[in-house]
Parts: C-alpha cells; structure tokens; sequence
DNA sequence: CATAAGCTTTCCCCCAAGGGGAAGGTAAAG
DNA sequence: CTTTACCTTCCCCTTGGGGGAAAGCTTATG
C-alpha cells in the first residue's frame, strides 16, 4: 500500500511517516520505478508500535529502541522493563516539578485580587530577588 | 556592566541574556564605539524577573507580556491573574495527562516479570492494535 | 612594542519531532 | 486531454537557547 494509506491505518500524518522512514526507523520498500515508498503490514506494525510507544511519551529514540527488543523475539523481559520503569521515573520527577510549580503558582494566584486595582503580589513576587 | 556580570547576577548564562536582547525582551543599551551591551541596575531586574517567570514555567512570549504588565504601573492586576490563573490550567493538564501515562506505564511493568525470559506483556500491549 | 588572557561581538549550525507549503512526477477517472 | 488525488524531494519554521568559530576590545605582563 502507498504512505496514505499506512499512515492512516497506524493513525498518524503522512509528514511524521515519511520521517520515521527517512530516520531508518520504519522503512518501506521504495518503488524503483516511481520512487513511491510502498508498505506491508509488517511495516504497518510497527508504525502502530511506535505511534503507542510515542503516545506513552518515548522518544522516537526510545521508540527505536523498543522498536529493536519487539523485533528480537529472544531478547529478554528485563531490558523492557528497565526501559519502562526509567521512563516512570522521568515521569515521577516531571510530576513532582509541575506540583510544585502549580502549588507556588496557585498560592501567588490565591493572594491576588484580580480586580482593577493595579497592586499585585504575583508581579512583587517575580521582581522579589 | 557588561553582559557577562548582568548575566551572573540575574543567574542566567550569557547566551540567554543575548538572546533576550535579541527578541528585543530586555534590551540594554549598546555602546556605539564596542558595540558592547550596556546593562544597568533595571535591565538586571528585568532579566531576574524574567528568569524567575521562566522557572514558573511561563513561554518566553508569556514573559514578554507578564514584563509588559510589570512595568505598566498602572495595569489591573486582573490581567495578571489571569495570566497565571491560564498557566495554572495547563500545568492541570499537563498534570493528569502524565499521571495517566504514568498509571499505564505501572500496569504494564507491574505485569512484565523483567526476567532473561522473552515474554514481556509490555511490549504486547504496545503491539496490540 | 608584542602578546597573551579574558572579555565581548556576530554568524552559523545543532537539538526534538515533525508541520507547512512549493515545485514537480504519477496514475486513474471522466 | 485534463482534472483529481496521490506521491516525491526540498527548504524554512517552531522553542529556547547551546556550541563553537572568527574577530574586536581592554588590560596586564614580558
């Protein structure tokens, strides 16, 4: 089938396909003749792999490395789970960074009047050294 | 003071300052014979408030504005609560966006044994259609 | 005077992960 | 024959700067 097509099946844009292809992650077969790129399920496969693995926010790295372990049928559990639980980690220190962000953020927003007056204890807050 | 101690007190690197007076967002004066950054006491409280707005997660265009409304004496602080009352939803969403990835992520590597064996439920969800 | 050190300047390329769009080739249908 | 709908490569754009080259400035030292 042609990029359209695939891209559509894996539920992704026809941009972000060629790109996977042109970074040597998912790459077709190429029509001599036309220079089309022309994909199989196979391909579809792991166009659909890599669209979930970049959902749960792998980078395309990562997403090339999970890519690697789905296609060797012999490697073992623990490299993808390492590569899972390293992601949770990211994930937990980004939550805890965010938390506090909106904890400060709210607390500056809680003293604030809102109103039409120009004092504000969010802006003195900022400028504070 | 040149960019170099503007940029140390205000704890940011020197390619970051050059760069905000490249978008015109603290702009200090340019001596016509070195053609070298000219800052004063109220650039370097710019360049802090901005870069204490930038650890709030506040875009650099959000920065603009917040020093905009900063040095506006006049302005209501409405505008500025709404403003950080806007970035306090995305940090909200961001927020649950990650916790629910994160959710995902345990399920699955809660299920992965993470052996020298090579079946590995994670990598079959993520093949799953 | 020469020169080395430590500043500074502009300029250009680089990152992630593609998006937007131009210019042009291909294939099927009307 | 032409329109339509695909496809291709190519290049610039995004965020927020980082890295480094080549060159200019000032000051200290031999």
């Amino acid at each position: 089938m042609q990029i359209g097509e695939a891209a559509r099946r894996a539920g992704l844009t026809v941009k972000t396909v060629r790109y996977y292809a042109n970074i040597g992650m998912v790459a077709p077969r190429q029509d001599v003749h036309t220079g089309y790129r022309v994909y199989d399920e196979d391909d579809v496969a792991k166009l659909q792999f890599v669209g979930k693995a970049r959902r749960f926010d792998f980078s395309v790295e990562e997403c090339r490395e999970l890519l690697g372990l789905y296609e060797d049928r012999n490697r073992p559990s623990r490299e993808v789970k390492a590569l899972t639980v390293k992601k949770i980690g990211e994930i937990d220190a980004r939550l805890a960074e965010l938390q506090s962000l909106k904890d400060e953020l709210s607390t500056l927003a809680a003293s604030c009047d809102g109103d039409h007056r120009s004092h504000c204890p969010i802006l003195n807050a900022l400028s504070a050294g």
